[in-house]
DNA sequence: CGCTCGCTTGATATAGCTCAAAAGCTGTGG
DNA sequence: CCACAGCTTTTGAGCTATATCAAGCGAGCG
């Protein structure tokens, strides 16, 4: 199966207070910051919810285990996303970060009016995992990456140069396959034309189109 | 694959005004019912989006297809739920009836507070297709299937007498798997005493707790 | 009574998993 | 600047769970 044992790398890391900031575009007031080195958790399942988290730069996995240590993430969320709000006051889901990484705290409780903007926001993760389920229970394992590279993509502002912040092994765990599929996945793209690599994860798109019909 | 023609069965439904209803317990005015039959269409893909359902009996799917037919159902609705909300104007997804349902159909502009009773909604359809990753991405077929029951007979009203809505079909195409392997894992789980069938799409969970721990 | 349709069962093929080892990278210390 | 250790990633070989193809079965219906 996938039961390898990463939990001795991920321990909570201390929230590291930076003062007041620029007041955000979207939220009202200044917010603390904290910082996270890799792999350290940010918040795990069961835990109490109530905050919500924006990304000032770096990445996060949000994922769950079954009991014998197989992961699935669920979604990873890049620079510039808000994630960690919940339906009642339980995080469903683990939360790491995956490289070092600057997140923006916010109070539920600091206004009404945030539903308004959390409400949009949360359709549009629905929407990916929604969309996500069709690749993992559809696709096979060269569609399943393709799909994550054009996914990357479009989030990293649409250009065909992409720097991954995940390793190899996040990425299986998030297409729902092993780590050794996803490196022959990956060398049978560069093989065929569709992908350069300029070390082990920056590459780029060469046939963004061929791409993108790949997992249509 | 899983190229099956499936769009013969599947044209739109006369939406049928039954006139003024007593109010909702949770959104304002009376709202017009539309019926549907079986495999009718409530809304495609691409479509403008605007009005969201209550299902007042009756059950959905919700799915997406690939360019050669494969289908992920992404979620079902049962009697109670509401959905079809989105976060820009489009649908994203198909709706179906899979049974003869009856819609309370709701516009979105009939009140701004609406999004606060949209959100937690939201995030709980949020949460389930995320947990629902794991099963398709990470459980093998009789865990998924196991997974299927559990969920289907907590949202029935946690008891452990299930009365499925849906086929073979549907169910294959929500766990990721083919109507054959989801037909061998149903049987599987009758002659392991796990489940007991009183019809093809009646059945008694006789080891919940056993069936529970299957799927964690 | 004989269709049709949805479901089950059987036999075989194969994509992706598992196990194993080699090959790159990265950082550290001499 | 080189050597070595500890990673991550790639590559190889064989295995297995599930897909595919095919046939049979049973309930509902004209």
């Amino acid at each position: 199966m996938n039961a390898l044992v990463r939990s001795e790398a991920s321990h909570r890391n201390s929230t590291i207070a930076v003062g007041p900031r620029p007041p955000a575009p979207v939220f009202a007031k200044p917010q603390p910051i904290s910082f996270f080195t890799s792999n350290a958790e940010i918040y795990a399942q069961g835990e109490t919810a109530g905050n919500f988290y924006r990304i000032e730069f770096g990445a996060v996995r949000i994922y769950r285990l079954l009991s014998d240590g197989r992961r699935q993430i669920a979604a990873f969320h890049l620079a510039g996303e808000t994630f960690g709000f919940e339906a009642d006051l339980t995080h469903h889901f683990f939360a790491e970060a995956i490289v070092a990484t600057c997140l923006c705290t916010h109070r539920v409780s600091a206004g009404e009016t945030l539903s308004q903007d959390l409400l949009p926001l949360a359709l549009r993760y629905l929407a990916r995992a929604q969309k996500h389920l069709l690749v993992v229970g559809r696709q096979n394992a060269v569609e399943r990456i393709a799909a994550f590279l054009i996914d990357i993509a479009d989030r990293q502002g649409g250009l065909e140069h992409i720097e991954l912040s995940m390793s190899r092994q996040d990425i299986a765990d998030y297409l729902g396959l092993t780590i050794e599929t996803v490196s022959r996945g990956l060398t049978k793209l560069r093989d065929t034309g569709f992908i350069k690599f300029h070390g082990l994860r920056v590459l780029d798109i060469c046939k963004p189109q061929a791409l993108r019909l790949m997992c249509e």
